[in-house]
DNA sequence: TTTTTTGTGAGACGCGCGTATCGTATTGAC
DNA sequence: GTCAATACGATACGCGCGTCTCACAAAAAA
């Protein structure tokens, strides 16, 4: 068999056809998940005019749909980083630049997140066959790095829990929690995180202060 | 039409075999899903032994069973009380107590998630019939009673952001996020949520103390 | 006991998702 | 231009969910 023209499948691959309906596919499900729905494959599939044979070639399930409408939304933020040397700050303003881009992608993340419980409960049942596993650790290490100014100053077990603490006030059950059930605006949701972030850098940075006091 | 037989559907009927079948479906339900799946109604009806016809009609949909499951699990939670009188402690004491029966039922709880996500969803998408509105509030109540104590001392929107941070880290997040994500066990979860919620509290205390002394 | 109401079971139906199998059209190599 | 590889479309199938209808059984009312 010629191999020629095989194309790597991979994040390399950018040109031919398939990399074309690719890219038709993935953004024609951003912009109908960014007008709220969760798409199905087939509901994509007619959006962008496609045959759903077609479709499900490209994206085996919705859950993998989901999964690339993620990384796109995702891709700001990741590469993100603060000037700020201060803990508190850098947190802050984490938290100011991600939180508006998951509420702009709120559907999609929140579809995201439907999806990881569905595993976890596909997974509690013993039916599953060996998926790619959801990511969603992405906050862990945006927030280790937003505190790394504290990495050395911290008890690394005092400086592990801040980090897992941060971690419960960002992402979208910031959004769920504070705009669903408590009916915040915007506005309101940044400031709660922000006042809950400061009260907790500012905890662990008394705590080692008292643990040299006393040695 | 004579209604003399009609029996109240409401929350006062616990005889005849409406009740009985009831009972039935509801305690297998549960049983399910301690044992970590999400039963559709199909499946709770071949469990009990009831006929898929009969399980639909006291639960339409499997909202409705996990709804009900819900209110199973967080029945001892709802009634407990603190018999503290400190603000830092009766919280403690809510999350010592709620977050083990959280676990429990961690199953049914993440199911309720779910479901929530679900409809928000449909709700977004226009393609809703008015349906109950999953609860999700109840952590609102808990927490405004366990830091009833400062209700005087604190400023009202001090006092109020204090009860909203304090529910981002109390529910089934708490379980997504640290136990799912940081792979952390029941009692790390625990401490990690008490000293969250212990910044918090002293974080408001002192700036209620800080506005004292400025006026 | 007879009658009527009420709860239950069995089965058929439509619907949407995910899969598999065709035939056809487009592409790139020679 | 010719040919093979590849991408695409159309269609059919199985499956599980939720709904509906009808017949039967059980219980209460007459």
């Amino acid at each position: 068999m010629n191999v020629s023209r095989q194309q790597d499948a991979g994040a390399g691959a950018e040109r031919g056809p398939r990399a074309r309906t690719r890219r038709l596919m993935l953004e024609t499900a951003t912009r109908l998940m960014q007008s709220g729905s969760t798409p199905s494959v087939s509901e994509v599939a007619e959006a962008a005019q496609v045959s759903r044979a077609t479709a499900y070639r490209y994206f085996p399930s919705q859950a993998a749909l989901v999964h690339a409408v993620v990384d796109e939304a995702l891709g700001p933020i990741l590469t993100w980083q603060s000037r700020s040397k201060n803990a508190e700050r850098r947190v802050a303003a984490l938290i100011d630049t991600a939180m508006p881009r998951i509420e702009t992608f709120e559907a999609t993340f929140k579809a995201a997140l439907k999806l990881s419980l569905e595993q976890w409960a596909q997974r509690q049942a013993g039916t599953l066959g060996a998926e790619p596993e959801f990511a969603r650790g992405h906050r862990k290490v945006l927030l280790q790095d937003a505190v790394a100014p504290l990495e050395g100053r911290l008890p690394p077990k005092v400086h592990r829990r801040l980090v897992q603490s941060l971690s419960l006030i960002f992402g979208v059950e910031l959004v769920i929690i504070l705009k669903d059930m408590w009916g915040l605006g915007s506005a309101e949701m940044l400031s709660v995180a922000q006042w809950a972030a400061s009260a907790m850098v500012r905890a662990a940075e008394a705590e080692a202060l008292n643990e040299e006091v006393k040695s």
